[in-house]
RNA sequence: GGGCGAUUAGCUCAGUUGGUUAGAGCGCCACGUUGACAUCGUGGAGGUCAGUGGUUCAAGUCCACUAUCGCCCACCA
């Protein structure tokens, strides 16, 4: 690949598609060195919707998000790369929540780092998905009365590029409506030309290193895909089976070997010693070549060295001993199959034990089987029952639990095989791939998968590597007419009269090489210079195995050093009550559909905060309603706060010192700063639900349940309080609004264009939110004292309220009010505004004094530590009512105080728990006492 | 046979290094079309944080054991 510029593939438009997501594709065939400011946002309507319409919103902003370049890295970022490889989805994928999830959490690392400077990267991709695309192909012929057999290689791969063609752009137009912010221009696929001739390389390099080797071993056969798979494809299943006790004649002096028929009933008459096998899968007799027992198993010690001879083929195998065999087990004796099985095959090498494979590829039997030859596996299994039983050789059946190997890809029973396959020698790999985690040079997140990565690479085996398919890279390997091999280089000459070997390499060797390969190696370009190593692989932890390990073994193997810093594993999602998803029980949700119903941003806020990382996730849909009208609530903030900014935009003001602000001013700068400082520590620590959580409170809870209601009174004030508080009102939502762009991209941004209208802009370009910076705290307005007096205020406002509701005063209602401040008097006649119309006391009988010689009767009253308030309501009080209020108020002050002073009064506490805490606990008694001492007042006023 | 995770309100889940009275959404009860929002507002009810023991001035949080559920790894015929 040329070096200075980036190759391009042409976006395939699949007209099937076209519809739902037409809008989405974007044809352009180069790539956009930097952004485009000039490229104009969506045409919006003047005023904001009633109602956020995801429907109608999400689509232009990515078409011009993209069309504008927004999410290429940008050269001049003012911060070093971020990168993140995207895990390839299969193009024969379609979307479900699995993508959905990783996207959410990417696409958020992703617009995080971007925002803040960052020179952000996500590569996108597709992977060519061998067996699962090959499948698709064959069903297809299948449907045109052919098959892969009859068409040919070459015709086969012909078409199944076609149909890449056609739906393979699918997958990612999908990943687009979740608003994926992928660098596009950079899309890669597994088998095209530079991955292609990078997996070439790793070959070369790896089979010039012996790290690969080809021979004859025992493979996990999938005989409904006719391939072998790896040990990690295939699995485990527990099963109730039985197990068959079967009895084999010994040749002895007196018995020399069946003289009758296999099946008269006769084939063993005369013999005289016998030994018994236990057998779950009495069709795997037929290639047994020995029978073992334990060496210090005095029950069969007379009969090792002699021959026991095996059912319906008459075969001689000799009696072994073997310290595999477990002689508590079964009859205590083990029937040795080296073909068709693992264990067995360990005990063949052992002892020198003829293999013999009695099976077809596809788990018929060969003529190996004699009689049975030509029968399928398991008609085998009952045939053969059959005749033992009839031969009297059948001794016992038994009811077992085992656990039988599926093939995750066929579904059908794994059969043990020996076969000629390539493999990777892993260990060499797998040692620098251990280093890399243990030296701390790539951590994993959460912490505790360290312990199951650790575990897997000590303990790994040979990679089977070829796979009996068309299509998937061929392995680049020659067979000479010598009988020699030739792995040519790339760049060398196909040797003229080999023949290529047959097999294609496991998809996840290319996609173990996906970090890398993607960005150019092993060509030494500058996105490869630039971009490599990556910064996190964000992923499933069900694909531990599959993909990140292999990808840190090629990685460190190939390009010396660790392919990323950090991994992050994200939880499974599974249906509302922990239920894996799945079309048989008809519990799966599409997200295509929940996007279309509720929009992106409603499904990757339900994703990013339902859970914690690692941990599986209950996907509740009430949860995505919740986060949809949370959304909602955002728009109509926005749309609230625009109305009442009239011109401040055009004339901007800045917020004052602290000393020309009120109180709540001072409280919701302290709480949004406060706001920024924990979502930074969050977002640094991958706690992206939490942060996202801490957003939603702070707008829903603080800004819109009180500033905003708040800022309604303050904009009736003077023109230096208005300004004020639009200033505040504006700085507030428009930060928020960037703190939570990675969560919710398109809601944000349609809001923040209507906050920031272009026709505004100085300098002529059109602003994305995506590209503005990312919010920090700024020490200068932390307020613990306006936080604390805000929250005294809030909290006498709820307690009016509360009394108001207790007596079913309407809500319309202005009622009187004395407050008793105490020392707070003063922040309360302040707040008097604030109290009226919030509690909804009418001004003019809002009476806030310090103190109160001769408390009125016949009020309802209120305590608030220190604090009390009166409500004359009048006509409305009822004495028995009120007492029942208040004794239920002293009985938890009563608790209040005697649990605090018992916790003071203990000499430990005061000596040991820091000053801070102790101090808080006697402010808090001191509280407590005195709320203690009103309340007894009060009920004593009522007698 | 090893290893890991979970157990908190009716349901689904948060709870950062131990530190006031354990939180949210949904659901429930009562009230409410006051000009951003009924996809909403106001107030409220609801939890011995699975159990037992321990460490500590202080435990949902740390330690040990137990129970139940789930997952991963492992060659038992």
């Amino acid at each position: 690949m040329p070096g200075s510029e980036t190759k391009v593939v042409p976006r395939v438009v699949n007209p099937l598609v076209l519809g739902k997501t037409a809008g989405f594709l974007i044809d352009r065939g180069y790539c956009m060195p930097t952004h485009d400011m000039s490229v104009a946002p969506p045409a919006r309507p003047a005023e904001m919707d009633r109602a956020y319409e995801p429907q109608q919103v999400e689509q232009p902003l990515y078409d011009w998000w993209e069309r504008a370049g927004f999410f290429a890295p940008r050269d001049d970022a003012p911060n070093p790369p971020f990168v993140i490889s995207i895990p390839p989805p299969n193009v024969t994928g379609e979307l479900h929540l699995g993508h959905a999830m990783f996207v959410t959490l990417e696409d958020l690392m992703i617009r995080w780092r971007r925002m803040q400077g960052y020179r952000a990267l996500w590569l996108p991709g597709t992977d060519h998905a061998g067996i699962a695309t090959q499948s698709q192909v064959e069903k297809l012929l299948r449907s045109e009365g052919t098959s892969r057999e009859q068409v040919g290689r070459e015709e086969f791969l012909r078409r199944t590029w076609e149909w890449k063609a056609k739906y393979g752009g699918e997958i990612t137009c999908q990943l687009r409506r979740l608003g994926a912010s992928c660098d596009w221009s950079r899309e890669r696929f597994t088998l095209d030309e530079g991955l292609s001739r990078a997996v070439h390389t790793a070959f070369k390099r790896l089979y010039d290193n012996g790290l690969i080797y080809r021979g004859a071993y025992l493979v996990n056969w999938s005989p409904s895909l006719s391939t072998a798979v790896s040990d990690l494809e295939v699995e485990y299943e527990t099963r109730n089976v039985s197990i068959w006790y079967v009895r084999y004649p010994i040749i002895t002096a007196d018995w020399d070997g069946p003289a009758a028929d296999w099946g008269s009933g006769n084939w063993a008459a005369g013999a005289t010693e016998w030994i018994t096998v236990a057998t779950t899968r009495p069709e795997t007799i037929l290639g047994d070549t020995a029978v073992a027992v334990a060496p210090d198993d005095e029950r069969f010690a007379h009969l090792v060295g002699k021959y026991a001879v095996l059912p319906a083929l008459g075969r001689r195998i000799p009696i072994i001993t073997d310290e595999y065999v477990d002689k508590e087990f079964g009859s205590g004796a083990v029937k040795i199959t080296p073909a068709h099985d693992k264990n067995d095959y360990e005990v063949g090498k052992r002892h020198d034990l003829p293999m013999i494979n009695i099976m077809n590829k596809d788990a018929t039997i060969n003529a190996e089987g004699g009689p049975y030859a030509g029968q399928d596996r398991f008609d085998c299994r009952k045939a053969i029952l059959a005749d033992l039983e009839t031969e009297g050789m059948l001794v016992q059946t038994a009811p077992h639990t085992m656990s039988v190997g599926i093939s995750q890809r066929g579904g059908e029973v794994i059969e043990p095989l020996l076969s000629e396959q390539w493999f990777v020698r892993v260990k060499p790999m797998a040692e620098m791939a251990l280093a890399a985690v243990q030296e701390g040079r790539t951590c994993i997140i959460p912490e505790r998968f360290e312990k199951v990565y650790f575990h897997w690479l000590e303990n790994i085996e040979d990679w089977c590597i070829s796979r009996q398919l068309w299509w998937g890279h061929r392995i680049p390997v020659w067979h000479m007419p010598d009988g020699s091999m030739v792995a040519p280089h790339p760049d060398e000459p196909l040797p003229a009269d080999g023949v290529q070997d047959p097999d294609v390499l496991d998809t996840w060797f290319s996609s173990g090489l996906w970090p890398f390969s993607t960005l150019g190696w092993p060509e030494d370009t500058p996105d490869l210079r630039t971009f490599y190593p990556t910064s996190v692989m964000e992923t499933g932890y069900d694909i531990l195995f599959f993909w990140v390990a292999r990808m840190m073994m090629m990685g460190c193997y190939l390009t010396g050093v660790e392919p990323f810093h950090t991994i992050y594993l994200h939880g499974l999602v599974r249906d509302e009550h922990g239920r894996k998803m799945s079309k048989s029980y008809g519990n799966v949700v599409n997200p295509l559909e929940v996007m279309d119903r509720q929009g992106a941003d409603a499904l990757r806020f339900t994703l990013a905060t339902s859970g914690t990382p690692g941990q599986d996730l209950n996907l509740n849909p009430q949860r995505i309603e919740a986060a949809r009208n949370f959304a909602n609530k955002i728009w109509n903030i926005t749309r609230f706060v625009i109305g009442k900014l009239d011109d401040w935009r055009e004339n901007r003001t800045a917020i004052p010192a602290a000393v020309a602000l009120t109180l709540s001013d001072r409280w919701i700068l302290s709480r949004y700063h406060r706001l920024l400082a924990d979502v930074g520590r969050l977002m640094e620590g991958y706690n992206f639900g939490e942060a996202g959580r801490h957003v939603h409170d702070f707008l829903w809870s603080e800004f819109a349940d009180w500033y905003v209601e708040i800022a309604k009174v303050q904009l009736e004030g003077d023109a230096e309080r208005q300004a004020n508080t639009r200033a505040i009102l504006f700085t507030v939502l428009e930060g928020a609004l960037r703190l939570l762009h990675p969560f919710m991209p398109f809601l944000t941004e349609a809001a923040w264009q209507y906050l920031n209208p272009a026709s505004n802009a100085t300098d002529g370009a059109h602003h994305t939110i995506m590209l503005a910076a990312y919010p920090t705290a700024d020490d200068d307005h932390d307020a613990a004292e306006a936080e604390a007096a805000f929250d005294l205020l809030r909290e006498l406002i709820v307690s009016i309220r509360n009394v108001r509701n207790e007596y079913k005063v309407e809500a319309a209602r202005w009622v009187a009010a004395t407050v008793v401040g105490g020392p707070h008097t003063a922040m309360f006649q302040e707040q008097a505004a604030l109290i009226s119309r919030l509690a909804r006391v009418d001004d003019a009988k809002l009476d806030i004094i310090a103190t109160l010689d001769e408390k009125p009767r016949h009020v309802a009253a209120l305590v608030i530590g220190e604090i009390e308030a009166f409500l004359p309501l009048a006509g409305m009080i009822d004495l028995d009512v009120e007492r029942a209020r208040l004794a239920k108020e002293l009985e938890t002050a009563e608790s209040d105080v005697s649990r605090r002073a018992a916790r003071l009064a203990n000499a430990n506490f005061v000596d040991k728990a820091p000053e801070h805490v102790v101090q808080r606990e006697r402010e808090a008694l001191e509280s407590a006492r005195a709320a203690l001492e009103r309340l007894r007042e009060r009920l004593a006023a009522l007698e």
